[in-house]
RNA sequence: GGGGUCUUAGCUCAGCUGGGAGAGCAUCUGCCUUACAAGCAGAGGGUCAUAGGUUCGAGCCCUAUAGGCCCCACCA
């Protein structure tokens, strides 16, 4: 063995290197192979504009976690790289930038805009994918993908294009959410409603009357925008209203802008609220849009796109929509119209992009008709054709499918897809083709011009898991990979991705685009916050990666959480994790330092000792447990089980143990069989955390062994009969509870280690005398004794000597004038009553028929075998403490 | 208004189909024992939110209550 670790744990560099490595040797790279089972990822697509932040590394650090494991497996295993053209993140970025560069978009034009954000993505597009590699993501990066590359255009005109001829992509004017800073409409998902410290108006109309407003009869109501009066034309009562029958068919005179608006009857009043009284303003109201439609109301538009008052506003037209407010209530006042004003505080709908308070607006939208293609994707929930985890997330998911609504997919944004969309500028006739049409079909001229809008950016993403693998080609790719196997990603994009996803692939491709769904929590910081930029909370993975390397990010962010809960972050985590890479890092030079120039050759059966026995069937066990967790999407339940096993079974007990037959050169064979079994079980262990921690596990596979060359590419390790010795388990267990009650009593007494003392083990059971004279080495060194004699009478020992019992046996340490006789009784007396008390809980369980007729046989069968246990452990604590009295 | 979720050690959280309460960090006590002080050996610390119920048996299942968080809808 030439190669050698080094001295410490240094993660720096060492990355980097590894990751080269796996880079030229195209690991992450997967081909078609019939003979091979494939595994499928499609990562999330990462903004072109982002910068990777924690939610990111834990995204990625569980796809290539399930990805390692699977490649590990055997699998063909795909992780499918890309990122997303974030159309309005992307276009609010670059339209900030032409602000400080004193110009805009409108100046720059189409054109050179769009020439602008290719220029920004081929600048940005790249950081975040660096970024990614760092955190050791084993994506093919051959297959690297944009939601706006050649082949996802095509997919995305392509399903524009099919679902327009089925009818399901319309275009209508509808009340749409308008963002006014952004310019463009946006879809329900992307309303964020914001409690707002706001003001009820109390405000009245005049009744009409000869068609002139009343001066004694008034209509009172109140609203939280009393600017949108100018688009009045109605006020609404409910028709079982008693208050207000004698409205029915009478008109209001609407002030301000002096004309009569009929009164009318409707559900939608709440007779409990307020006046019960509602003025109806259809179209800047979602549900007044309903009541207008509902009693053939005109729609008055009094905004235009920037939120200023247009020419309907009259004597406001050109204020802004807050002005105008002011302005509105400072003139009702003056007409003795304003009743009152109170403080309410209310749900204001923004934009989740900037903030800026939407306002619902009639406009002309390509909507996407819900209700039919949502129904495949309620099915594939309800039938289990695709798992979510955790469960509890169906709930969420019907929850949105149930009240679904048509969707908007048009923005009036640059930075996007074109809708395929083109309109004749003589007969205004729509044609929606996949090529841009030279003439119109309907009156034949060629002047044509093309929707200048662009598609909502989940469109795209919507077809992420088949668009990147050729669609709308069936490719061998596509046959072969897709469906997908799982798709990680955060709750909080169930709506505007995953249904999205699950429904197109539903009707795009006949079939779903993934089996599974796992779904993970925010990151959150060391308080319990959302990490967000205002707040300057964030704290920077790359910092981190930095700091304790990206072996330990990626296991602290796995570990200690439940799929789909949030998680606090916080340094002293990252530290324990990179502690651990420092353990198995020493531990792993220790057996190399031992092994020196030659491998240990795989001993006989009959060479290897109960403690290996141990070691290999615990770590059998473990396989299989981690595998089985593993599958079942339980990563930090797997990977703690990992951590534990190593640090307290593998390091702390088996190394220790197994030193003194190290330290020997009597016995090769012995120590031959020690050394195959650390290195067996260390390979073994590693494996099992390379899908967690893929850099340290990688440095330290290539340097113990030589026969493979990347641990990546290892197969992972499944349960063997050959390694299945329960009888072993249990007899070192005796003695680990036999060193652990000497070293208690040693502490307990304050006596030092260096103060040794011979140790005698009585027992009347021959194989536990085997067991204590099989281990006697390492019983003897980690016990801290002189000498272990092992017997099977107390013969001649001291009564005065220190007597540790445990099942079946009793150590006597005789120390001598060491120990202090009052507080050796103290100490049995404790012992006493502890066992009293399993005794207790033990016969009180026994002495219950209904547990005895009830109860699995074996539980009670167990029981019973304790109860027994205990008592023999109680008669000999008893009766030495009786000989220590006299 | 509808739904979800949480309440477990000082802190942050695990706890799989119900069968004797765990980890990391922090605190305290010993140890520089030749892989590791980023370490080793120990210790203390919990009415598993509260009240009922189901069960031989409940941290886990059911119901109610209190408090926290989140999502959806949005009543002017």
């Amino acid at each position: 063995m030439k190669k050698e670790l080094e001295k410490t744990y240094d993660p720096k560099g060492m990355e980097d290197r590894i990751y080269q490595n796996w880079l030229d040797k195209k690991y992450f790279h997967a081909e078609v192979d019939k003979n091979k089972t494939p595994f499928t990822i499609v990562i999330p697509p990462p903004n072109i504009t982002g910068q990777l932040h924690m939610g990111h590394a834990l995204d990625n650090t569980m796809q290539d976690i399930l990805i390692r494991f699977k490649r590990m497996q055997g699998y063909n295993a795909l992780w499918q790289p890309g990122t997303d053209h974030a159309s309005i993140a992307t276009e609010v970025k670059i339209i900030e930038t032409l602000k400080k560069e004193g110009t805009s978009k409108e100046e720059l034009g189409r054109e050179k805009f769009l020439e602008r954000a290719w220029e920004w993505k081929k600048e940005y597009g790249g950081r975040i994918i660096s970024q990614l590699k760092k955190m050791g993501s084993s994506c093919d990066w051959d297959r690297e993908r944009f939601t706006m590359d050649e082949g996802c255009n095509k997919a995305v005109t392509e399903v524009f294009c099919k679902m327009h001829e089925k009818g399901w992509i319309y275009k209508g004017s509808r009340i749409i959410n308008w963002c006014p800073v952004c310019n463009t409409s946006i879809s329900d998902a992307e309303v964020e409603y914001e409690e707002q410290a706001g003001h009820l108006w109390h405000i009245k109309y005049p009744l009409v009357e000869d068609g002139k407003p009343s001066t004694t009869e008034f209509l009172e109501f109140a609203t939280t925008r009393p600017e949108t009066m100018l688009g009045d034309t109605a006020v609404a009562i409910n028709p079982d209203d008693e208050r207000y029958t004698y409205l029915k068919g009478r008109e209001v005179w609407l002030p301000i802008v002096n004309k009569a608006i009929p009164v009318v009857e409707d559900n939608y009043v709440d007779m409990e609220f307020g006046t019960g009284v509602v003025k109806i303003t259809p179209a800047h109201d979602p549900n007044d849009f309903e009541v207008g439609k509902r009693h053939n109301l005109p729609e008055i538009n009094i905004l235009n796109d920037d939120a200023t008052i247009n020419a309907n506003g009259g004597e406001y037209e050109g204020m802004d929509r807050y002005e105008a407010r002011k302005a509105i209530v400072e003139k009702l006042k003056e007409l003795g119209l304003l009743v009152k004003i109170e403080d309410y505080s209310h749900n204001v709908g923004t934009h989740d992009r900037c903030k800026t308070t939407i306002e619902p607006m009639i406009k002309k939208q390509w909507f996407v008709k819900m209700d039919e293609l949502i129904k495949p994707a309620v099915e594939a929930i309800k039938t289990g054709d695709i798992k979510l985890v955790p469960e509890r997330m169906e709930k969420t998911y019907y929850n949105w499918t149930d009240n679904i609504r048509d969707w908007c997919i048009s923005r009036q944004l640059w930075w996007g897809h074109r809708i395929p969309a083109y309109y004749c500028d003589e007969c205004g006739e729509i044609i929606v083709a996949k090529e841009a049409p030279d003439k119109c079909p309907k009156c034949g001229c060629t002047h044509l011009t093309q929707d200048p809008d662009t598609l909502d950016t989940w469109f795209s993403s919507a077809l992420w898991p088949f668009s990147t693998l050729g669609w709308p080609e069936m490719t061998e790719d596509l046959k072969y990979f897709y469906p997908t196997d799982v798709l990680v990603t955060g709750y909080d994009i169930i709506f505007f991705w995953v249904i999205r996803m699950i429904f197109s692939g539903y009707e795009n491709m006949g079939e779903r685009p993934f089996k599974t769904v796992l779904f993970h929590g925010l990151v959150r910081d060391s308080q319990g916050r959302k990490m967000s930029k205002s707040l300057g909370n964030g704290i920077d993975p790359l910092e981190i990666i930095d700091k304790y390397g990206a072996d330990a990010l990626r296991l602290t962010l796995i570990t200690g959480n439940a799929p789909g809960n949030d998680m606090r972050f916080y340094n002293e985590r990252v530290e324990a994790s990179r502690n651990f890479a420092n353990k198995i890092w020493n531990a792993s030079r220790f057996i190399m330092m031992n092994m020196g120039d030659e491998s240990p050759y795989k001993p006989e059966e009959s060479a290897l000792e109960p403690v290996d026995k141990w070691i290999l069937s615990k770590c059998n066990t473990l396989i299989k447990d981690v595998t089985d967790n593993m599958e079942k999407y339980e990563l930090g339940v797997a990977v703690q089980k990992v951590y534990d096993f190593i640090w307290d079974e593998f390091c702390d007990w088996y190394i220790e143990m197994v030193k003194p037959r190290l330290y020997t050169d009597t016995d090769a064979s012995t120590k031959n069989a020690a050394l195959w079994t650390l290195k067996h079980v260390c390979i073994e262990s590693l494996k099992l955390l390379h899908p967690y921690m893929p850099f340290v596990t990688e440095e330290i596979f290539t340097t113990i062994q030589d026969e493979e060359e990347s641990i990546m590419i290892s197969k992972w390790p499944v349960f063997s009969e050959e390694f299945d010795y329960s009888a072993d388990e249990k007899a070192i267990e005796t003695i680990k509870e036999a060193v652990r009650a000497i070293r208690n009593v040693r502490t307990g007494m304050n006596v030092a280690p260096s103060r040794k003392a011979k140790v005698f083990v009585v027992s009347k059971d021959a194989d536990i005398r085997k067991t204590f004279e099989d281990g006697k080495l390492f019983f003897q060194s980690l016990s801290y004794a002189s000498d272990v004699e092992i017997r099977e009478e107390k013969g001649d020992i001291s009564d005065d000597a220190v007597s540790v019992v445990i099942a079946g046996a009793i150590c006597y340490l005789p120390f001598e004038d060491l120990v202090d006789i009052k507080q050796e009784i103290e100490r049995l007396k404790k012992e006493q009553e502890r066992l009293n008390g399993e005794i207790k809980r033990s016969n009180g369980m026994l002495s219950n028929e209904k547990f005895l007729s009830k109860a699995p046989e074996a539980k009670v069968r167990e029981e019973k075998e304790k109860l027994e246990k205990y008592k023999n452990m109680l008669d000999e604590v008893t009766a030495h403490l009786e000989k220590l009295a006299k």
